[in-house]
DNA sequence: GAGAAATTGTCGTGTACGGTAACAATCACC
DNA sequence: GGTGATTGTTACCGTACACGACAATTTCTC
């Protein structure tokens, strides 16, 4: 195993290339929706379970409660959450999905969809497969949560 | 292929969640040598051919001349490359790595040989190639270069 | 129950970074 | 030989993140 392997033949580089490659266009593609990936993240996570805390959102996100805020007022604006009171504790704010949200997730899905069909192709559905489970193996094992990016930051791409 | 499927069946978020963990990783085990990966991987190109412009340099990584400066200006600082008078031109620089730099370089890609092995860590000597020609060939059909990250930023993990 | 400590959400403040424009020096063209 | 383009650099600006601080409210403790 040579030390002086090119990047190119590095699994580690041409991950952190794909990915990086694969997010950027991911943005490029949700821009005419108003939102960014890391939005898009935490709505697929509220269609989960709505009613949570802002707290409790990002602990599950593994962000600070600050930048909560932030995407939340992002989200808010645009007409896709919403901030109740919370029924138990009058500090924190229950967070819900609006209608809106709901007509949208399937059409930001689904631009998911085409960006990974567009990155996949040239790869039959057997080495599809093949790809899928080597990479979900790997990913068990960072100690990530499952379906938590852990660069959940304002810009991942671009 | 049902279009909300959770992030983690999705290729595409694993390969951004996969590539972003191991970035990160690995800046963080090239913190102590005083470089970040976009220094690493500007070392490694100068490995391959020394001389060259600034100009030069920065069009074969796909960043900013201005991006380069700022590198170049860590590199020098550092002791790990030299700017010297171009023969030919007196405006350009010419650019070479210094002794440092040559002896600092192995010691940086054991590194990443090591962050390599870290995370395919479970996976067989078969699944290994198997992931590494899949993934090259998903990279050959995005366009970039090969070798070259296209998030060539000053602090791509953390 | 009453006060102390912790929690929730928010707001400044400072700092660092990327991108645009501008600049002096030099080259290339014709 | 003079005009336009190129190289490397600096200045500027807008943005975004990290840290700390803050009021409102809850929970703990006696």
């Amino acid at each position: 195993m040579p030390e002086n392997r090119p990047l190119g033949e590095r699994t580690n580089f041409l991950l952190s290339q794909l990915g990086f490659h694969t997010a950027a266009r991911f943005t490029e593609r949700l821009a005419d929706l108003g939102i960014h990936p890391s939005h898009f993240g935490l709505l697929m996570h509220l269609s989960q379970g709505e009613g949570r805390t802002q707290q409790q959102l990002a602990e599950a996100l593994g962000i600070h409660r600050k930048v909560m805020v932030g995407l939340l007022d992002d989200l808010e604006q645009r007409g896709l959450a919403e901030r109740r009171r919370h029924p138990a504790d009058r500090r924190a704010h229950a967070i819900f999905l609006t209608d809106a949200a709901r007509t949208l997730l399937p059409d930001a899905q689904a631009r998911a969809d085409a960006e990974e069909e567009d990155l996949l192709t040239g790869l039959d559905s057997a080495e599809r497969r093949q790809l899928l489970g080597l990479l979900q193996r790997l990913a068990e094992r960072t100690g990530n949560p499952r379906g938590v990016h852990p660069g959940l930051r304002r810009h991942p791409g671009r």
